[in-house]
DNA sequence: CAGATAATTGAGACATCGTATCAATTAGGT
DNA sequence: ACCTAATTGATACGATGTCTCAATTATCTG
């Protein structure tokens, strides 16, 4: 990936436990097959390839830990350019994601350009600003290359 | 509505014809409920809403109008708090949207706190920036003061 | 380690949201 | 009024998740 900060497996697992949810197998299955990952997916294709690993995961289950891992905070839900949303691994703390709108590819982006959140907390009078979600879209190195 | 940008029937009906649309009896009846709403709301929910002002719309219709308004960037796709994805009433011009997470109230904002464009092409080294979108998730003013 | 127990599981039916197909209708230019 | 392509409603379909439920299993307690 591009920044070394993604979660690593047993600290997923230590976030698992730590939240009071069982270690199992196929939890492991599916944590293994969502760190492999290094653009954003939906959950079709984690199911297609969880069930690849171990046939014997349910799609129920896939999805369960999906939101188990939103949860956490290890993944999260973002736009996809053709529509309907997607899951990308997250690495931890405040950060926002630059998307390939031609592959996929997701960049994570340490930092975030907005204001301090105090200065925020006027954006608009009488809301109170519990956070925000930036996307940014375009073409990454590969694909800006690629004739056509 | 919070600021009074939104556009008019006569206005969105101008753009459909000035696109190459055409202006019929069921995209008239699509358009007035869209304009109507002051939050996000799915597509499902705006299903309901016209077949109740009239019986004859299809289904498809309202999907097809739905993305032919944003195709005039009448209409933008948000996340939802629930998960999923919505539909919310947009003013012209770059802008962006504060959403609060318990009642769904859509405020538009003027501007952009980002930074100019030109200083966003160097993100990342060799991500050629298209767009970005970003959204602010909150309390509005009514539901603070609603206990819990 | 064994037993208790509550979380988790897989299977598959179901729900939701949106799209494709297709013959019939209709808007808009002439 | 006529022509033609856009649009329509109905309906089947597809994609993406969610719910139920009995069976299993991880973790805790002793």
């Amino acid at each position: 990936m591009v920044n070394g900060s993604e979660p690593t497996m047993p600290q997923v697992l230590g976030s698992l436990q730590q939240a009071g949810y069982k270690v199992t197998a196929a939890r492991r299955t599916v944590i293994e097959t969502v760190l492999g990952k290094d653009r954003h997916f939906t959950g079709a294709e984690l199911v297609a390839e969880v069930f690849a690993a171990d046939r014997s995961v349910g799609r129920a289950t896939v999805f369960r830990t999906l939101d188990v891992l939103v949860d956490l905070g290890v993944i999260g839900r973002v736009h996809r350019p053709e529509g309907g949303h997607g899951y990308v691994l997250c690495p931890r703390g405040h950060h926002h994601h630059a998307i390939c709108s031609r592959c996929g590819l997701v960049l994570d982006l340490p930092g975030c350009p907005l204001n301090s959140e105090a200065g925020q907390d006027t954006l608009v009078a009488g809301f109170r600003l519990q956070g925000h979600r930036l996307e940014y879209y375009g073409l990454c190195q590969a694909c800006q290359t690629k004739d056509n």
